[in-house]
DNA sequence: CGCAAATATACCTTGACACGTATATGCTCC
DNA sequence: GGAGCATATACGTGTCAAGGTATATTTGCG
């Protein structure tokens, strides 16, 4: 249990984060909104604070929880690496009728007018189709 | 098996995405590349394809596969909650970095009173307190 | 046609982790 | 100081997923 992916990967624990979004929560209010028992939030919340997702303080007899960020610039920063890539897919999305799209096989080189005058651009099916066969499954 | 967290909660399948994020791959370039066991790469890719992650072409013998953007974009929305959150909280930290130390991403610093003002009753520090206990394991 | 290469799948084992139940700890107030 | 609330932890259990090994399947080639 060590990565962050690991941690958002339980879904109790990414519904205590969505609660916390909001504002601080006690144990308590946190096991009333989420409706699970209170030894379930308390463990979840431990995994959680070890992992840096969250910090407690001392209220009295209750615990108040708050988010902290860092872990969460983690993951952000780990889908840097995919972000380009699927923005330069997007409209391929959007008309995904298109679907003997042979893929570019030695895109490295990154496009630069993909996303301003992507609208009017049409996949050129031209005849170097560098042998792609059927499409996947 | 169902949510794209589940997915890249596991190390190796986070090693084939970004390799795939430069280009498409067979697998045994990916198997060469990670050094791992052909089967273990088959079964990460095939997780992977049936989550969405990746798509597969048939050449030959070999199998291309390559990324598909949509789950990415479902980890990048789920993110989006918490952007705003913690955007504020880069300023934040930044202000507060000589009274305290958030940036340590290990260890869950216990912090006395550093948290906003509680809102309800204020607890005072008793003689015996055992103070700040509870946090990091 | 038979072999080799590339990939997929089947089977088994193991370990991690989430859950439930029960109990411990800590704090407040009377 | 004892009762009661809020939270944490210990323990036992079941499930599920990842890894390893072996084998199946497909395709190319001599």
């Amino acid at each position: 249990m060590e990565s962050v992916f690991e941690i958002i990967a339980e879904p109790n624990r990414r519904a205590i984060l969505s609660l916390l979004v909001s504002s601080q929560q006690s144990v308590g209010e946190i096991e009333r909104q989420l409706r699970m028992p209170q030894p379930t939030v308390s463990k979840h919340l431990r995994v959680l604070r070890e992992a840096g997702f969250v910090e407690s303080m001392v209220d009295a007899q209750r615990r108040l929880y708050r988010l902290k960020p860092e872990p969460f610039q983690e993951v952000d920063s780990w889908l840097e690496q995919f972000r380009r890539f699927w923005s330069d897919h997007v409209d391929a999305l959007e008309r995904h009728l298109d679907r003997m799209d042979p893929l570019t096989p030695k895109r490295v080189t990154p496009k630069r007018a993909t996303l301003t005058k992507r609208k009017t651009r049409r996949r050129q099916r031209g005849p170097n189709r560098e042998r792609d066969k059927g499409e996947t499954k």
